[in-house]
DNA sequence: TATTTACTGAGATTGAATCTCATTAGTAAC
DNA sequence: GTTACTAATGAGATTCAATCTCAGTAAATA
């Protein structure tokens, strides 16, 4: 949810896996299998996991690597913190063409849906506040889905 | 953050804790002292307040007390949820004139600033979603404050 | 191959939220 | 006012989320 570029129609990247991992790299971090691990799992999501979640699926490496890992990533912008309404945070990968969505929440069964709007990213991209140097967003629309709404 | 209405200029109720109460009444729940202290704590605020830190403001009360009224308080929409960018959950009044506003975190520090926009606001409203039934909208800005950007 | 040190993982700890259940106290009826 | 009914409460246990510690492991580079 990089604010430069603003939301484009660009494709988005084709392989954020190797994409992240080579900014990793960068960084000065080294290419461990563990943390790769994580970063191929936040690659084949569609939208936001939480941290627990990344851990039972990732039996052989340990909690504290799969936070350490959601946290150096977050640093670097190559995923995002998503309020998916419950106690627990999610994350999702943040895609490098700045192509990205935001959430529609049902406040009943929990269930997350992603969408997209042009004219809402301009809306946000033209807030600007004093003492404060923006560089992400995040909107959560909250209401009832229609399983739940009836 | 009701939808309906959108955001005026309308002044924010005089006495929203009262209001508060008559809502609670209306909805067939008995009016408990303990409860009416949590609504009144939150009356109180200006912008966010924890769960955690309403239980450690009203020592007499116990924190089920606390998490029940929350949850009674939001399910009819008098008080809304705010991701504070940390692990916990903030809580603030919902003003019945519609007149609210968003946040900036700092995602060093951890302050939280309001913010107004208008613009933003009419944004919001117009996104729609099919199978949706959109009640209430969040928005989070983050960045750097001043202090932490130095 | 040796050296350095970033990185890892098991498990303990802290923090947030929820649950249980015996007791208390609003409320309406009398 | 008294009684009966039951919503509401609070202490503490429990569950879930996140962080911390530290001895051991394995990338990176020379």
């Amino acid at each position: 949810m990089s604010e430069s570029p603003a939301t484009t129609h660009e494709a988005p990247v084709a392989d954020w896996s190797g994409f992240a991992a080579d900014r990793i790299a960068e960084a000065g971090l080294r290419r461990s299998s563990p943390r790769q691990q994580v970063i191929d799992l936040l690659a084949a999501q569609d939208c936001a996991i939480t941290a627990l979640d990344m851990d039972d699926r990732l039996p052989r490496i340990g909690r504290a690597t799969v936070y350490r890992a959601i946290e150096q990533l977050e640093q670097l912008g190559l995923i995002q913190k998503v309020d998916l309404g419950g106690t627990a945070l999610g994350y999702e990968k943040v895609d490098p063409s700045g192509h990205h969505h935001h959430h529609i929440v049902c406040d009943d069964c929990g269930l997350v849906e992603p969408f997209e709007d042009e004219e809402l990213e301009q809306a946000i991209h033209a807030v600007r506040r004093a003492g404060f140097k923006i560089e992400t967003h995040e909107v959560t629309l909250r209401g009832h889905c229609q399983a739940c709404d009836s």
